[in-house]
DNA sequence: CACCTTCTATCATTCAGTGATAGTTACTAT
DNA sequence: ATAGTAACTATCACTGAATGATAGAAGGTG
Protein backbone atom coordinates (compact mmCIF):
# COMPACT_ATOMS: atom_id res chain seq x y z
CA UNK A 1 0.00 0.00 0.00
CA UNK A 2 0.83 3.35 -0.68
CA UNK A 3 1.17 4.36 3.05
CA UNK A 4 2.06 7.46 4.19
CA UNK A 5 1.83 11.61 3.20
CA UNK A 6 -1.82 11.91 4.19
CA UNK A 7 -1.63 13.83 7.39
CA UNK A 8 -1.28 17.25 5.10
CA UNK A 9 -5.07 16.35 4.26
CA UNK A 10 -6.51 20.46 4.94
CA UNK A 11 -9.86 18.94 6.35
CA UNK A 12 -11.50 22.19 7.35
CA UNK A 13 -11.57 20.86 11.23
CA UNK A 14 -12.36 24.67 11.34
CA UNK A 15 -11.16 27.02 14.69
CA UNK A 16 -8.47 25.45 16.81
CA UNK A 17 -10.22 22.68 18.35
CA UNK A 18 -13.25 23.18 20.05
CA UNK A 19 -16.04 20.98 18.68
CA UNK A 20 -13.78 18.12 18.65
CA UNK A 21 -16.14 15.26 18.70
CA UNK A 22 -18.52 16.09 16.31
CA UNK A 23 -15.75 17.57 13.58
CA UNK A 24 -14.38 14.53 14.08
CA UNK A 25 -17.48 12.32 13.37
CA UNK A 26 -17.84 14.41 10.18
CA UNK A 27 -14.41 14.02 9.17
CA UNK A 28 -15.02 10.23 9.16
CA UNK A 29 -18.02 10.85 7.29
CA UNK A 30 -16.73 12.96 4.64
CA UNK A 31 -13.82 10.25 4.18
CA UNK A 32 -16.29 7.64 3.58
CA UNK A 33 -17.84 9.71 0.84
CA UNK A 34 -14.46 10.45 -0.84
CA UNK A 35 -13.44 6.38 -1.06
CA UNK A 36 -14.71 4.50 -3.81
CA UNK A 37 -14.89 1.56 -1.54
CA UNK A 38 -15.16 -0.17 2.10
CA UNK A 39 -12.33 1.17 4.43
CA UNK A 40 -11.26 -0.54 7.14
CA UNK A 41 -11.18 1.29 10.51
CA UNK A 42 -7.51 1.50 10.44
CA UNK A 43 -7.81 2.80 7.41
CA UNK A 44 -10.24 5.47 8.21
CA UNK A 45 -8.36 6.21 11.38
CA UNK A 46 -5.37 7.08 9.03
CA UNK A 47 -7.33 8.85 6.25
CA UNK A 48 -8.35 11.14 8.89
CA UNK A 49 -5.52 11.14 11.26
CA UNK A 50 -7.43 10.26 14.44
CA UNK A 51 -6.27 7.48 16.90
CA UNK A 52 -7.65 4.28 16.15
CA UNK A 53 -9.42 3.81 19.73
CA UNK A 54 -11.06 7.32 18.54
CA UNK A 55 -11.86 5.86 15.27
CA UNK A 56 -13.78 2.83 16.76
CA UNK A 57 -15.91 4.81 19.34
CA UNK A 58 -17.11 7.34 16.10
CA UNK A 59 -17.44 4.79 13.92
CA UNK A 60 -19.32 1.91 15.86
CA UNK A 61 -21.82 5.20 16.93
CA UNK A 62 -22.68 5.94 13.63
CA UNK A 63 -23.06 2.21 12.43
CA UNK A 64 -25.14 2.22 15.56
CA UNK A 65 -27.42 4.78 13.76
CA UNK A 66 -27.43 3.77 10.56
CA UNK A 67 -25.08 6.48 8.96
CA UNK A 68 -22.14 3.68 8.59
CA UNK A 69 -22.97 0.27 7.41
CA UNK A 70 -20.72 -2.63 7.83
CA UNK A 71 -19.65 -5.53 5.71
CA UNK A 72 -16.66 -8.13 5.41
CA UNK A 73 -14.74 -5.29 3.50
CA UNK A 74 -14.99 -3.06 5.77
CA UNK A 75 -16.80 0.43 6.44
CA UNK A 76 -18.83 2.32 3.89
CA UNK A 77 -21.51 4.94 3.90
CA UNK A 78 -25.19 3.97 5.38
CA UNK A 79 -28.64 3.57 3.77
CA UNK A 80 -30.09 6.55 6.48
CA UNK A 81 -27.69 9.15 4.73
CA UNK A 82 -30.25 8.42 1.57
CA UNK A 83 -33.64 9.70 4.23
CA UNK A 84 -31.90 12.63 5.08
CA UNK A 85 -31.24 13.55 1.73
CA UNK A 86 -34.68 12.84 0.42
CA UNK A 87 -35.73 15.23 3.78
CA UNK A 88 -33.62 17.74 1.64
CA UNK A 89 -35.01 17.61 -1.38
CA UNK A 90 -38.46 17.69 -0.26
CA UNK A 91 -37.95 20.82 2.15
CA UNK A 92 -35.37 22.48 0.57
CA UNK A 93 -37.12 26.00 -0.33
CA UNK A 94 -34.48 26.52 -3.25
CA UNK A 95 -34.76 23.24 -4.63
CA UNK A 96 -38.64 23.18 -4.68
CA UNK A 97 -38.78 26.72 -6.13
CA UNK A 98 -36.66 26.24 -9.18
CA UNK A 99 -37.29 22.56 -9.90
CA UNK A 100 -40.69 23.85 -11.81
CA UNK A 101 -38.47 26.58 -13.40
CA UNK A 102 -36.06 24.73 -14.72
CA UNK A 103 -38.55 22.25 -16.12
CA UNK A 104 -39.77 24.98 -18.04
CA UNK A 105 -36.09 26.30 -18.59
CA UNK A 106 -35.53 22.25 -20.21
CA UNK A 107 -38.47 22.21 -22.22
CA UNK A 108 -38.32 26.04 -24.01
CA UNK A 109 -34.42 24.85 -24.70
CA UNK A 110 -34.49 21.48 -25.23
CA UNK A 111 -31.24 21.52 -23.13
CA UNK A 112 -30.31 20.09 -20.09
CA UNK A 113 -30.68 22.64 -16.91
CA UNK A 114 -29.15 21.97 -13.27
CA UNK A 115 -28.46 24.34 -10.30
CA UNK A 116 -25.45 24.13 -8.08
CA UNK A 117 -24.81 26.36 -4.39
CA UNK A 118 -21.22 26.22 -3.77
CA UNK A 119 -20.38 24.92 -0.88
CA UNK A 120 -16.66 25.47 0.58
CA UNK A 121 -14.31 25.00 -2.16
CA UNK A 122 -16.81 23.14 -4.33
CA UNK A 123 -19.97 23.30 -5.60
CA UNK A 124 -22.64 20.65 -5.45
CA UNK A 125 -25.07 20.11 -8.06
CA UNK A 126 -28.64 20.42 -5.66
CA UNK A 127 -31.24 19.81 -9.49
CA UNK A 128 -31.12 18.72 -12.85
CA UNK A 129 -33.58 18.64 -15.44
CA UNK A 130 -32.45 16.67 -18.56
CA UNK A 131 -33.05 18.14 -22.49
CA UNK A 132 -34.85 16.24 -25.09
CA UNK A 133 -32.40 14.15 -25.77
CA UNK A 134 -30.42 13.70 -22.41
CA UNK A 135 -26.54 13.97 -22.21
CA UNK A 136 -24.06 10.69 -22.38
CA UNK A 137 -22.43 11.99 -19.30
CA UNK A 138 -24.67 11.81 -16.42
CA UNK A 139 -24.09 14.90 -14.17
CA UNK A 140 -25.45 13.17 -11.20
CA UNK A 141 -27.02 15.20 -8.39
CA UNK A 142 -25.31 15.74 -5.27
CA UNK A 143 -21.88 15.21 -7.02
CA UNK A 144 -19.25 18.02 -6.09
CA UNK A 145 -16.93 19.68 -8.53
CA UNK A 146 -14.30 22.05 -7.98
CA UNK A 147 -15.26 25.57 -8.47
CA UNK A 148 -12.67 26.70 -10.73
CA UNK A 149 -13.73 25.30 -14.22
CA UNK A 150 -17.15 25.41 -15.96
CA UNK A 151 -20.14 27.36 -14.18
CA UNK A 152 -18.38 27.20 -10.52
CA UNK A 153 -16.55 30.10 -11.39
CA UNK A 154 -19.61 32.29 -11.75
CA UNK A 155 -20.23 31.25 -7.77
CA UNK A 156 -16.64 32.19 -7.04
CA UNK A 157 -16.44 35.60 -9.20
CA UNK A 158 -19.86 36.49 -6.89
CA UNK A 159 -18.52 34.91 -3.46
CA UNK A 160 -17.49 37.39 -0.51
CA UNK A 161 -13.89 38.85 -1.32
CA UNK A 162 -12.28 37.53 1.97
CA UNK A 163 -12.80 33.83 1.14
CA UNK A 164 -11.69 34.54 -2.60
CA UNK A 165 -8.45 35.65 -2.31
CA UNK A 166 -7.69 32.32 0.35
CA UNK A 167 -9.00 30.03 -2.33
CA UNK A 168 -6.84 31.44 -5.06
CA UNK A 169 -3.83 31.93 -2.73
CA UNK A 170 -4.13 28.29 -1.79
CA UNK A 171 -5.21 27.15 -5.67
CA UNK A 172 -2.46 26.04 -8.17
CA UNK A 173 -2.58 26.06 -12.11
CA UNK A 174 -4.92 24.01 -12.84
CA UNK A 175 -5.25 22.17 -16.80
CA UNK A 176 -8.96 22.53 -18.68
CA UNK A 177 -10.22 19.35 -19.82
CA UNK A 178 -9.07 20.10 -23.79
CA UNK A 179 -5.61 20.87 -21.94
CA UNK A 180 -5.45 25.03 -21.89
CA UNK A 181 -3.96 25.90 -19.40
CA UNK A 182 -5.33 28.34 -16.68
CA UNK A 183 -3.21 30.49 -14.32
CA UNK A 184 -4.21 31.98 -11.61
CA UNK A 185 -3.94 35.60 -13.65
CA UNK A 186 -6.27 34.00 -16.45
CA UNK A 187 -8.97 32.92 -14.04
CA UNK A 188 -8.67 36.23 -11.89
CA UNK A 189 -9.38 38.11 -15.32
CA UNK A 190 -12.58 36.01 -16.04
CA UNK A 191 -13.78 36.29 -12.55
CA UNK A 192 -13.65 39.89 -13.26
CA UNK A 193 -15.14 39.53 -17.04
CA UNK A 194 -17.77 37.31 -15.38
CA UNK A 195 -18.57 39.70 -12.93
CA UNK A 196 -18.94 42.29 -15.09
CA UNK A 197 -21.18 40.35 -17.60
CA UNK A 198 -23.14 38.56 -15.25
CA UNK A 199 -22.41 35.03 -17.17
CA UNK A 200 -20.29 32.70 -18.27
CA UNK A 201 -19.87 30.41 -21.17
CA UNK A 202 -17.81 27.92 -20.57
CA UNK A 203 -16.14 25.25 -23.53
CA UNK A 204 -14.59 21.98 -22.80
CA UNK A 205 -13.37 23.29 -19.14
CA UNK A 206 -14.13 20.81 -16.80
CA UNK A 207 -15.19 17.84 -19.37
CA UNK A 208 -14.38 17.72 -23.11
CA UNK A 209 -16.95 18.58 -25.76
CA UNK A 210 -18.98 20.45 -22.83
CA UNK A 211 -20.74 23.51 -23.71
CA UNK A 212 -22.38 25.09 -21.08
CA UNK A 213 -23.90 28.72 -20.02
CA UNK A 214 -23.91 29.78 -16.60
CA UNK A 215 -26.13 32.88 -14.57
CA UNK A 216 -25.91 33.46 -11.19
CA UNK A 217 -28.86 32.99 -9.14
CA UNK A 218 -29.42 36.42 -7.17
CA UNK A 219 -29.36 36.43 -3.47
CA UNK A 220 -31.02 38.57 -0.70
CA UNK A 221 -27.46 39.87 -0.19
CA UNK A 222 -26.15 40.98 -3.71
CA UNK A 223 -24.63 37.88 -4.13
CA UNK A 224 -24.99 34.87 -5.58
CA UNK A 225 -27.33 32.19 -4.01
CA UNK A 226 -26.56 29.29 -5.92
CA UNK A 227 -26.14 29.77 -10.36
CA UNK A 228 -28.34 27.43 -13.04
CA UNK A 229 -26.86 26.92 -15.97
CA UNK A 230 -27.99 25.25 -19.57
CA UNK A 231 -25.08 22.48 -20.83
CA UNK A 232 -24.79 20.88 -24.17
CA UNK A 233 -21.85 19.69 -26.00
CA UNK A 234 -19.88 21.29 -28.82
CA UNK A 235 -21.35 18.83 -31.52
CA UNK A 236 -24.94 19.59 -31.36
CA UNK A 237 -24.99 23.68 -30.63
CA UNK A 238 -22.26 26.14 -31.29
CA UNK A 239 -20.89 28.96 -28.83
CA UNK A 240 -23.41 31.74 -30.68
CA UNK A 241 -26.29 30.06 -30.20
CA UNK A 242 -25.85 29.19 -26.66
CA UNK A 243 -25.58 32.45 -25.79
CA UNK A 244 -28.43 33.14 -27.64
CA UNK A 245 -30.19 31.85 -24.87
CA UNK A 246 -29.11 34.33 -22.66
CA UNK A 247 -32.51 36.21 -22.11
CA UNK A 248 -34.24 32.72 -21.11
CA UNK A 249 -31.40 31.68 -18.71
CA UNK A 250 -31.66 35.16 -17.02
CA UNK A 251 -35.36 35.20 -17.02
CA UNK A 252 -35.14 31.70 -15.26
CA UNK A 253 -32.38 32.84 -12.54
CA UNK A 254 -34.49 36.32 -11.61
CA UNK A 255 -37.03 33.64 -11.27
CA UNK A 256 -35.43 32.12 -9.12
CA UNK A 257 -34.16 34.56 -6.90
CA UNK A 258 -37.27 36.32 -6.50
CA UNK A 259 -38.78 33.51 -4.91
CA UNK A 260 -36.55 33.26 -2.53
CA UNK B 1 -41.62 28.05 28.30
CA UNK B 2 -43.64 25.05 29.13
CA UNK B 3 -39.77 23.43 29.97
CA UNK B 4 -39.81 20.01 31.00
CA UNK B 5 -42.18 17.59 29.52
CA UNK B 6 -40.23 16.64 26.48
CA UNK B 7 -38.01 14.43 27.92
CA UNK B 8 -40.13 11.22 26.81
CA UNK B 9 -39.08 11.52 23.38
CA UNK B 10 -38.07 7.88 22.78
CA UNK B 11 -34.95 8.83 20.48
CA UNK B 12 -32.73 6.30 20.38
CA UNK B 13 -29.78 7.87 22.00
CA UNK B 14 -28.70 4.32 22.81
CA UNK B 15 -27.00 3.13 25.86
CA UNK B 16 -26.69 5.20 28.80
CA UNK B 17 -24.66 8.68 28.34
CA UNK B 18 -21.82 7.86 26.64
CA UNK B 19 -21.39 9.45 23.15
CA UNK B 20 -23.31 11.96 24.07
CA UNK B 21 -21.80 14.84 21.64
CA UNK B 22 -22.32 12.60 17.99
CA UNK B 23 -25.46 11.05 19.42
CA UNK B 24 -26.67 14.66 19.82
CA UNK B 25 -26.21 15.88 16.99
CA UNK B 26 -27.18 13.53 15.32
CA UNK B 27 -30.59 13.88 17.09
CA UNK B 28 -30.66 17.71 16.06
CA UNK B 29 -30.18 16.15 12.33
CA UNK B 30 -32.78 13.72 12.05
CA UNK B 31 -34.98 16.23 14.02
CA UNK B 32 -34.46 18.76 10.90
CA UNK B 33 -35.29 15.37 9.15
CA UNK B 34 -38.81 14.82 10.49
CA UNK B 35 -39.62 18.67 10.33
CA UNK B 36 -41.29 20.03 7.29
CA UNK B 37 -39.95 23.10 7.38
CA UNK B 38 -37.25 25.57 8.30
CA UNK B 39 -36.76 25.63 12.25
CA UNK B 40 -35.55 27.68 15.15
CA UNK B 41 -32.88 27.40 17.56
CA UNK B 42 -35.62 26.93 20.11
CA UNK B 43 -37.85 24.85 18.29
CA UNK B 44 -34.97 22.50 17.17
CA UNK B 45 -33.86 22.60 21.25
CA UNK B 46 -37.04 21.77 22.34
CA UNK B 47 -37.72 18.77 19.72
CA UNK B 48 -34.09 17.05 20.71
CA UNK B 49 -34.72 17.90 24.00
CA UNK B 50 -31.20 19.70 24.56
CA UNK B 51 -30.21 22.84 26.63
CA UNK B 52 -30.22 26.09 23.89
CA UNK B 53 -26.73 26.41 24.55
CA UNK B 54 -26.10 23.08 23.62
CA UNK B 55 -27.95 22.99 20.59
CA UNK B 56 -26.60 26.30 19.21
CA UNK B 57 -23.08 25.07 19.60
CA UNK B 58 -24.00 21.75 17.77
CA UNK B 59 -26.35 23.61 15.40
CA UNK B 60 -22.98 26.37 14.24
CA UNK B 61 -20.98 23.75 14.19
CA UNK B 62 -23.21 21.82 11.47
CA UNK B 63 -23.88 24.66 9.90
CA UNK B 64 -20.45 25.17 9.41
CA UNK B 65 -19.84 22.01 7.85
CA UNK B 66 -22.78 22.48 5.17
CA UNK B 67 -24.99 20.05 6.81
CA UNK B 68 -27.27 23.00 8.00
CA UNK B 69 -28.06 25.80 6.27
CA UNK B 70 -29.83 29.00 7.73
CA UNK B 71 -32.36 31.36 6.53
CA UNK B 72 -34.87 34.32 7.90
CA UNK B 73 -36.95 31.43 8.53
CA UNK B 74 -34.66 29.06 10.91
CA UNK B 75 -32.17 26.24 10.33
CA UNK B 76 -32.60 23.59 7.66
CA UNK B 77 -30.91 20.21 6.20
CA UNK B 78 -27.66 21.66 3.84
CA UNK B 79 -26.60 20.83 0.67
CA UNK B 80 -23.65 18.75 2.14
CA UNK B 81 -26.05 16.11 2.74
CA UNK B 82 -26.57 15.27 -1.15
CA UNK B 83 -23.25 14.63 -1.88
CA UNK B 84 -23.01 11.80 0.98
CA UNK B 85 -26.31 11.00 -0.63
CA UNK B 86 -24.42 10.95 -4.00
CA UNK B 87 -21.45 9.04 -2.35
CA UNK B 88 -23.58 6.01 -1.06
CA UNK B 89 -25.58 5.89 -4.10
CA UNK B 90 -22.34 5.18 -6.25
CA UNK B 91 -20.76 3.02 -3.44
CA UNK B 92 -23.00 0.52 -1.88
CA UNK B 93 -22.86 -2.61 -3.10
CA UNK B 94 -26.53 -3.53 -2.49
CA UNK B 95 -27.77 -0.46 -4.53
CA UNK B 96 -25.05 -0.98 -7.44
CA UNK B 97 -25.89 -4.94 -7.71
CA UNK B 98 -29.58 -4.27 -7.85
CA UNK B 99 -29.84 -1.58 -9.83
CA UNK B 100 -29.29 -3.45 -12.91
CA UNK B 101 -31.35 -6.33 -11.82
CA UNK B 102 -34.54 -4.47 -11.19
CA UNK B 103 -34.24 -2.92 -14.66
CA UNK B 104 -34.71 -6.23 -15.87
CA UNK B 105 -37.13 -6.88 -13.72
CA UNK B 106 -39.05 -3.92 -14.03
CA UNK B 107 -38.84 -4.57 -17.74
CA UNK B 108 -40.09 -8.26 -18.31
CA UNK B 109 -43.01 -7.64 -16.17
CA UNK B 110 -43.60 -3.60 -17.09
CA UNK B 111 -44.18 -3.11 -13.19
CA UNK B 112 -42.29 -0.44 -10.86
CA UNK B 113 -40.26 -2.66 -8.53
CA UNK B 114 -37.86 -1.48 -5.75
CA UNK B 115 -35.33 -2.01 -3.14
CA UNK B 116 -35.49 -1.09 0.58
CA UNK B 117 -33.51 -2.07 3.33
CA UNK B 118 -34.45 -1.98 7.00
CA UNK B 119 -33.35 1.02 9.24
CA UNK B 120 -34.38 0.68 12.97
CA UNK B 121 -38.44 0.46 12.81
CA UNK B 122 -38.82 1.76 9.56
CA UNK B 123 -37.44 0.73 6.12
CA UNK B 124 -35.69 3.00 3.56
CA UNK B 125 -36.57 2.87 -0.19
CA UNK B 126 -33.04 2.51 -1.64
CA UNK B 127 -33.41 2.36 -5.56
CA UNK B 128 -36.60 2.23 -7.50
CA UNK B 129 -36.76 1.74 -11.67
CA UNK B 130 -40.31 2.61 -12.58
CA UNK B 131 -42.44 0.32 -14.95
CA UNK B 132 -44.00 1.12 -18.22
CA UNK B 133 -46.42 3.61 -17.13
CA UNK B 134 -45.22 5.30 -13.46
CA UNK B 135 -47.42 5.10 -10.79
CA UNK B 136 -48.92 8.67 -10.27
CA UNK B 137 -47.23 7.92 -6.50
CA UNK B 138 -43.93 8.20 -6.78
CA UNK B 139 -42.54 6.77 -4.21
CA UNK B 140 -39.88 8.86 -3.60
CA UNK B 141 -35.93 7.48 -2.81
CA UNK B 142 -35.20 7.51 1.03
CA UNK B 143 -38.38 7.87 1.92
CA UNK B 144 -39.03 6.10 5.33
CA UNK B 145 -41.72 4.01 6.14
CA UNK B 146 -42.96 1.77 8.63
CA UNK B 147 -41.97 -1.61 9.10
CA UNK B 148 -45.54 -3.52 9.82
CA UNK B 149 -47.33 -2.37 6.44
CA UNK B 150 -46.91 -3.62 3.22
CA UNK B 151 -43.34 -4.65 1.84
CA UNK B 152 -42.04 -3.95 5.16
CA UNK B 153 -43.32 -7.05 7.19
CA UNK B 154 -41.04 -8.95 4.80
CA UNK B 155 -38.17 -7.12 6.56
CA UNK B 156 -39.83 -7.64 10.05
CA UNK B 157 -40.71 -11.11 9.28
CA UNK B 158 -37.20 -12.40 8.82
CA UNK B 159 -35.32 -9.81 11.25
CA UNK B 160 -33.83 -10.86 14.26
CA UNK B 161 -35.94 -12.39 17.00
CA UNK B 162 -34.94 -9.96 20.00
CA UNK B 163 -35.61 -6.64 17.87
CA UNK B 164 -39.07 -8.52 16.54
CA UNK B 165 -40.28 -8.95 20.06
CA UNK B 166 -39.66 -5.16 21.20
CA UNK B 167 -41.08 -4.10 18.44
CA UNK B 168 -44.45 -5.74 18.65
CA UNK B 169 -44.56 -5.27 22.26
CA UNK B 170 -44.45 -1.48 22.04
CA UNK B 171 -46.67 -1.48 19.00
CA UNK B 172 -50.03 0.21 19.42
CA UNK B 173 -52.86 -1.68 16.76
CA UNK B 174 -53.37 0.13 13.40
CA UNK B 175 -55.38 0.39 10.43
CA UNK B 176 -54.59 -0.42 6.92
CA UNK B 177 -55.12 2.01 4.11
CA UNK B 178 -58.22 0.39 3.33
CA UNK B 179 -59.72 0.72 6.61
CA UNK B 180 -58.95 -2.92 8.26
CA UNK B 181 -57.73 -3.04 11.42
CA UNK B 182 -54.36 -5.09 12.39
CA UNK B 183 -54.01 -6.15 15.65
CA UNK B 184 -50.41 -7.66 17.21
CA UNK B 185 -52.13 -11.01 16.99
CA UNK B 186 -52.83 -10.53 13.10
CA UNK B 187 -49.59 -9.26 12.46
CA UNK B 188 -47.53 -12.09 14.01
CA UNK B 189 -49.91 -14.44 12.39
CA UNK B 190 -49.07 -12.94 8.78
CA UNK B 191 -45.21 -13.03 9.90
CA UNK B 192 -45.45 -16.14 10.38
CA UNK B 193 -47.18 -16.95 6.74
CA UNK B 194 -44.30 -14.73 5.56
CA UNK B 195 -41.12 -17.08 6.98
CA UNK B 196 -43.19 -19.62 5.47
CA UNK B 197 -44.43 -19.03 2.10
CA UNK B 198 -41.03 -16.54 1.53
CA UNK B 199 -42.99 -13.74 0.19
CA UNK B 200 -45.80 -11.26 0.82
CA UNK B 201 -48.87 -9.68 -1.41
CA UNK B 202 -50.11 -6.75 0.27
CA UNK B 203 -53.47 -4.82 -0.81
CA UNK B 204 -54.40 -1.79 -0.15
CA UNK B 205 -51.84 -1.49 3.22
CA UNK B 206 -50.00 1.46 3.05
CA UNK B 207 -51.56 3.22 0.19
CA UNK B 208 -55.28 2.71 -0.78
CA UNK B 209 -55.51 0.96 -4.21
CA UNK B 210 -51.73 -0.13 -4.36
CA UNK B 211 -50.80 -3.59 -4.63
CA UNK B 212 -47.71 -5.12 -3.84
CA UNK B 213 -45.18 -8.36 -4.25
CA UNK B 214 -42.53 -8.41 -1.78
CA UNK B 215 -39.79 -11.02 -2.26
CA UNK B 216 -36.50 -10.56 0.87
CA UNK B 217 -33.36 -10.70 -0.47
CA UNK B 218 -31.28 -13.51 1.21
CA UNK B 219 -27.68 -12.05 3.13
CA UNK B 220 -25.04 -14.23 4.24
CA UNK B 221 -26.52 -14.81 7.64
CA UNK B 222 -29.50 -16.64 6.62
CA UNK B 223 -31.57 -13.75 7.29
CA UNK B 224 -33.00 -11.06 4.95
CA UNK B 225 -30.00 -8.27 3.92
CA UNK B 226 -32.78 -6.11 2.42
CA UNK B 227 -36.23 -6.79 0.51
CA UNK B 228 -37.45 -6.35 -3.60
CA UNK B 229 -41.43 -6.12 -4.70
CA UNK B 230 -42.79 -5.18 -7.75
CA UNK B 231 -46.11 -2.88 -6.89
CA UNK B 232 -49.13 -1.51 -9.34
CA UNK B 233 -52.87 -0.71 -8.55
CA UNK B 234 -55.42 -2.53 -8.16
CA UNK B 235 -57.24 -0.95 -11.02
CA UNK B 236 -54.29 -2.35 -13.82
CA UNK B 237 -53.60 -5.54 -11.97
CA UNK B 238 -55.43 -8.48 -10.29
CA UNK B 239 -53.79 -10.66 -6.73
CA UNK B 240 -53.50 -13.56 -9.28
CA UNK B 241 -51.40 -11.99 -11.66
CA UNK B 242 -49.23 -10.53 -9.79
CA UNK B 243 -48.71 -13.23 -7.80
CA UNK B 244 -48.07 -15.36 -11.16
CA UNK B 245 -44.76 -13.16 -11.03
CA UNK B 246 -43.50 -14.50 -8.06
CA UNK B 247 -40.77 -16.51 -9.72
CA UNK B 248 -39.47 -13.56 -11.67
CA UNK B 249 -39.30 -11.53 -8.32
CA UNK B 250 -37.85 -14.64 -6.82
CA UNK B 251 -35.07 -15.01 -9.59
CA UNK B 252 -34.24 -11.34 -9.23
CA UNK B 253 -34.05 -11.73 -5.42
CA UNK B 254 -31.60 -14.54 -5.31
CA UNK B 255 -29.28 -12.83 -7.89
CA UNK B 256 -29.03 -10.37 -5.70
CA UNK B 257 -28.56 -12.01 -2.81
CA UNK B 258 -25.67 -14.23 -5.01
CA UNK B 259 -23.69 -10.83 -5.77
CA UNK B 260 -23.40 -9.31 -2.41
C1' DC C 1 -40.57 52.97 23.63
C1' DA C 2 -41.27 48.93 26.02
C1' DC C 3 -41.61 44.09 24.83
C1' DC C 4 -40.60 39.92 22.82
C1' DT C 5 -37.92 36.63 20.17
C1' DT C 6 -33.77 34.94 18.10
C1' DC C 7 -29.36 34.25 18.36
C1' DT C 8 -24.63 35.00 20.51
C1' DA C 9 -21.07 35.13 24.07
C1' DT C 10 -18.90 34.02 28.63
C1' DC C 11 -17.23 30.94 32.17
C1' DA C 12 -16.61 27.73 36.17
C1' DT C 13 -17.57 22.88 36.81
C1' DT C 14 -17.41 18.19 35.84
C1' DC C 15 -18.14 14.47 33.21
C1' DA C 16 -17.54 12.47 28.79
C1' DG C 17 -14.03 11.91 25.31
C1' DT C 18 -9.37 10.68 24.79
C1' DG C 19 -5.58 7.58 23.74
C1' DA C 20 -2.22 4.10 25.41
C1' DT C 21 -2.48 -0.62 26.12
C1' DA C 22 -4.02 -5.21 26.32
C1' DG C 23 -7.29 -8.79 24.70
C1' DT C 24 -10.15 -11.50 21.29
C1' DT C 25 -11.28 -13.26 17.04
C1' DA C 26 -10.34 -14.71 12.49
C1' DC C 27 -7.60 -15.55 8.71
C1' DT C 28 -2.99 -16.96 6.06
C1' DA C 29 1.00 -19.11 5.45
C1' DT C 30 4.39 -22.37 6.42
C1' DA D 1 -1.07 -27.89 13.70
C1' DT D 2 1.33 -23.53 14.77
C1' DA D 3 3.01 -19.27 14.42
C1' DG D 4 2.07 -14.85 12.65
C1' DT D 5 -0.63 -11.06 11.15
C1' DA D 6 -4.57 -8.07 10.72
C1' DA D 7 -9.12 -6.33 12.22
C1' DC D 8 -11.75 -5.21 15.68
C1' DT D 9 -13.03 -4.86 20.76
C1' DA D 10 -12.51 -3.76 25.58
C1' DT D 11 -10.50 -1.36 29.70
C1' DC D 12 -9.19 2.60 32.33
C1' DA D 13 -6.90 6.71 34.47
C1' DC D 14 -6.42 11.41 33.07
C1' DT D 15 -7.72 15.71 31.42
C1' DG D 16 -9.65 19.07 28.71
C1' DA D 17 -13.59 19.77 26.05
C1' DA D 18 -18.59 19.75 26.36
C1' DT D 19 -21.98 21.40 29.39
C1' DG D 20 -25.59 24.57 30.92
C1' DA D 21 -26.82 28.63 33.65
C1' DT D 22 -26.67 33.34 32.77
C1' DA D 23 -26.04 37.69 30.65
C1' DG D 24 -25.91 40.36 26.38
C1' DA D 25 -26.61 42.01 21.49
C1' DA D 26 -29.53 42.31 17.48
C1' DG D 27 -33.87 42.65 15.26
C1' DG D 28 -38.41 43.08 14.85
C1' DT D 29 -43.58 44.45 16.48
C1' DG D 30 -47.52 46.67 18.42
Amino acid sequence: MEGLGTASMGAPTGSGNQGRTLDRALDVLECLERARGPLRLSEIARESALHLATTQRTVNQLVRRGYIQQDGLGYSLGPVILSLAHAFVVNDRLSTVASPILTELSASTGLTSSLFVRSGRERILVARVDGVNPLRYQFPIGRRVPLDLGGGKVLLAYGEDPELDDYLAERPDVHLADGRAQTVEDLRAELARIRESGYHLAESERELGALSLTRPVPGHDGGAAAAINLVTTTEKTTPEELLALLPEISRAAGAIGARI
